[in-house]
DNA sequence: GACAGTCTGGACAACGTTGTCAAAACAGGT
DNA sequence: ACCTGTTTTGACAACGTTGTCCAGACTGTC
């Protein structure tokens, strides 16, 4: 019996795949051929229904389970997509996530994703290690600002998709939200309820999205012929304790502000507990909606996008492409939307 | 998926992934054996420095990716683990799935996931799926009550873990979280602040943790000597409009609630919206924490547990198991925590 | 210069599946 | 019985990699 050779061999040399049953094994059980079985577990037509219940038989008595490493390896194709992100656990990004799960579903295909952690090396390699895997398309959200390392992948066929921020130094589909007309609006929000002096609160400009976001505040500012303090501009890191550091500096310091602009739902949801601390209100937009925003006192105004549309949008470009959309790359830009709860509309102390 | 999903490119030339170059491409190229390309790439050792350049040259020059579907195919091993849970996107779950890749990048192995949207027909498709791919392991948060569809695959070698709940009708490694004694002691904490009618909104009790956490707020009940109503007990869909109207019926009913207890994060957002729209504060402890629980007013009181720490225990127990451990199957239980912040401190409102 | 011992390098056979193609089995019509 | 056309069936060669194993090409030593 071959199947006792296998077993002894899998034990000695390290179990491959335990040992499973292959079509070869279900084929000699049910006296028929390796490709018939082929044809069953595929339902491909032209086998007797006797046969076919002999096959399937045999298949379950076995408990055979195709290999898919091998028929994809004969395919050619994974039906299988990767998503690589910043952080799949951030509220922004989870919703991304399962919409783009959601499509590659309809579509019979798994999702493989990981996170970069805003690290332009991780970045790479999960996408290269992705591609190794021969993945039909690929969902980035870049941390990376140079993806010339693709350009051999994507020649080779591989569909790639770039959200939430624009790929660097290649020409590739991109699915955008308008970052710049989103902050220059919450800006303007804030001047229009009577502030002079406000801060801005985000990401390092090296972040596309950050960088759009500088200049919509920059915009706004200066469409309100308002100068701007140095100490009010706090591009950084965004942790707690620095978003808290910068946020003290711009309310304490020589030209103290009346409100805040944050550029995403992190540095807002720090600024909420910093604020809170105040004696005096102090006005906040932020950039990103979430979940009780309206429930907290007083309610937070955003500039909200929507990130399962993002997410949505650009699977659903992805395949279009993987059907054979053939047109140059693609620019999509997603508008967002100012929604005034409070916090937004709180008057200048003063 | 048909043949029409296989680029253009690839149409004409005839072959596959786009066209690749393959080790024998690099090998010709560079003027050397096609063994010898595999062991420049793999960094085995034996090739002379000289020789090693050059097929690097030749690598870079064809942008070359070694296909791993050949390698896995070959080696028998796959260096990726499936992740099937309820929904990507919920907060309580999101931490716990990057947790588990971070245990999996650790190890150098890809997370593929999906979500089963509570559906156990859902739930075995995507398994199997991930089965057929050859993960060579498996972390579950079971949909479905019985997993002997799995059998095959564990007898086969696939290490597999579950989370957050019990496996049905078969022995595996399991990780859950005491949810019977944190509802006791969230209940118990209700009656301890002098509520006497409280509810219970949460999910169906053929959800294991929702069964367990019933079953705490009974227990908790009856270890006061309190009865409790029928309406107030209200397990079922956790949707917002099917809260609303299980939390309204017991607030306004023959007998009033004073005090709810939330089954678990979802439910609780919805409850602290409702509450808020009463005149008469009712108390609320709700299991799972969430971001701004603390922010909210009255502060949310909670039974928290901790997802990431969930994640990461059962991914370390997996990487255990594939590294060789054959002990009996195990289960961990982790303990909650309750976190007083307000809203469970409310007295009675009569 | 012959000899053992080490380094390199390459031919070849797997891995488990699917596409191709031709043989075998069967049906229906004479 | 024969031929013709259709349906079922199976042998065999890929797919691109890695493990095994052997052949040359070098070392250093006597």
């Amino acid at each position: 019996m071959p199947e006792t050779v296998r077993s002894a061999a899998a034990r000695t040399t390290g179990t491959r795949y335990g040992n499973r049953p292959t079509m070869k094994d279900v084929a000699a059980r049910a006296g028929v051929g390796l490709k018939t079985v082929s044809r069953v577990v595929n339902g491909e037509p032209g086998v007797s229904p006797d046969t076919e219940r002999r096959v399937q038989e045999s298949i379950t008595a076995l408990g055979f389970r195709r290999n898919d490493s091998a028929r994809i390896l004969r395919k050619g194709r994974t039906a299988s997509i990767g998503l690589v992100l910043e952080d799949l656990a951030d509220p922004f990004y989870a919703p991304l996530s399962r919409a783009v799960e959601e499509v590659a579903r309809a579509h019979g295909a798994l999702l493989i994703n990981g996170s970069s952690a805003e690290d332009p090396g991780r970045e790479q390699e999960l996408v290269l290690a992705l591609c190794a895997r021969r993945v039909d398309g690929l969902v980035i959200v870049p941390a990376s600002d140079d993806h010339r390392y693709l350009e051999p992948e994507i020649a080779a066929g591989v569909a790639t998709v770039f959200v939430d921020r624009p790929p660097g130094r290649i020409e590739a589909d991109q699915v955008l939200v308008d970052s710049f007309a989103g902050a220059r609006d919450g800006v303007a929000h804030l001047i229009a309820h009577g502030h002079r002096r406000i801060g801005f609160i985000g990401d390092l400009p090296r972040i596309h999205t950050a960088h759009e976001r500088i200049r919509g505040y920059e915009a706004a500012m200066a469409g309100a012929r308002l100068p701007v303090h140095e100490s009010w501009l706090a591009p950084g890191a965004t942790d707690p304790a620095r978003v808290r550091a910068d946020a003290e500096r711009m309310l304490d310091g020589p030209e103290p502000v009346t409100a805040v602009f944050a550029g995403n739902n992190r540095v807002t949801v720090t600024l909420v507990r910093v604020l809170a601390e105040r004696r005096r209100p102090v006005a906040l937009v932020g950039f990103d909606d979430f979940e009780l925003a309206d429930m907290l006192s007083p309610p937070v105004t955003v500039v909200a996008q929507d990130p399962a549309q993002l997410g949505r949008t650009a699977a659903d470009l992805l395949f279009r492409r993987l059907e054979g959309a053939h047109d140059p790359p693609r620019l999509t830009t997603h508008p967002t939307r100012l929604i005034a709860r409070g916090s937004g509309e709180l008057p200048p102390h003063s």
